[in-house]
DNA sequence: GCCCAGGTGGGTA
DNA sequence: TACCCACATGGG
């Protein structure tokens, strides 16, 4: 019998998919992609993120030994769209390298470690911290962890659920503890706040009826100047 | 011109 | 442990 946060998580969980429909995430091609993609979208839009990896798919990079191929300032280059292009680039190296040097460079020789222990080995990785550990886990190896994010921090504190300072292991908590384990599940939960959260307010608060979670308009989002 | 975007690592008190 | 800052492009 599921408690009462439980079923509030799951209530929000409905309005969301009610409201948006299924999100499709992750958008790739290939689990490989997916941990290039996360490691790309480090607080930069998607939108950004698509443009580098067009380039590094032009550059046949998509791959863990393409991507191999490549020196961190070619890397770089192909990258540059997605902002933060020197660091992502020792970022991707990181992964590679450590992925041919630690498993020959295949990526389900990674993934066949018990999910506790790949969540640790991502975690002692240049550039993968608990949200890109937790996509790669969720999106790329279908474990079900249950990824964070800062809208998803706006979002539920807003609702009255938990702190806005609330740490990363606490606010996961919150969902692991109260949600079924279920991947697809947790993939469209995630996927769908973050489309929650980018919604803007069209209206002055109080009195956004269109918002699916209530009408304060205070979990998503306001148009400045409004 | 200003703010923000699907964070992380390193330095300092 | 708890802040503070650098990292950088592109769209609204």
């Amino acid at each position: 019998m599921p408690d009462d946060l439980s079923r509030r998580l799951l209530d929000i969980y409905d309005r969301l998919f009610a409201t948006y429909g299924p999100q499709g995430w992750w958008p790739a091609d290939s689990p490989f992609e997916v941990i290039v993609g996360a490691i790309l979208t480090q607080n930069t839009a998607w939108t950004n993120v698509e443009k580098a990896i067009a380039n590094l798919r032009a550059a046949g990079a998509l791959t863990p030994a393409g991507l191999l191929a490549l020196s961190a300032e070619e890397i770089a280059l192909c990258i540059r769209p997605a902002g933060y292009f020197n660091t992502k680039a020792h970022k991707l190296r990181a992964v590679v390298e450590f992925l041919d040097r630690e498993h020959g460079g295949d990526l389900d020789r990674l993934f066949a470690l018990e999910t506790a222990v790949l969540r640790e080995t991502l975690l002692g990785l240049y550039g993968i911290g608990p949200e890109t550990a937790d996509s790669i886990l969720l999106y790329a190896a279908q474990r079900p962890a249950f990824v964070v994010d800062a809208y998803t921090r706006r979002v539920f504190s807003r609702l009255g659920l938990v702190s806005d300072t609330v740490s990363y292991p606490d606010l996961q908590s919150l969902f692991a503890g109260h949600l079924p384990p279920d991947v697809a599940l947790f993939k469209e939960y995630h996927a769908l706040i973050v489309r929650h959260g980018k919604e803007r307010c069209t209206k002055r608060q109080p009195g956004c009826a269109s918002c699916p979670l209530g009408g304060d308009c205070a979990h998503h989002q306001l148009r400045p100047g409004v």
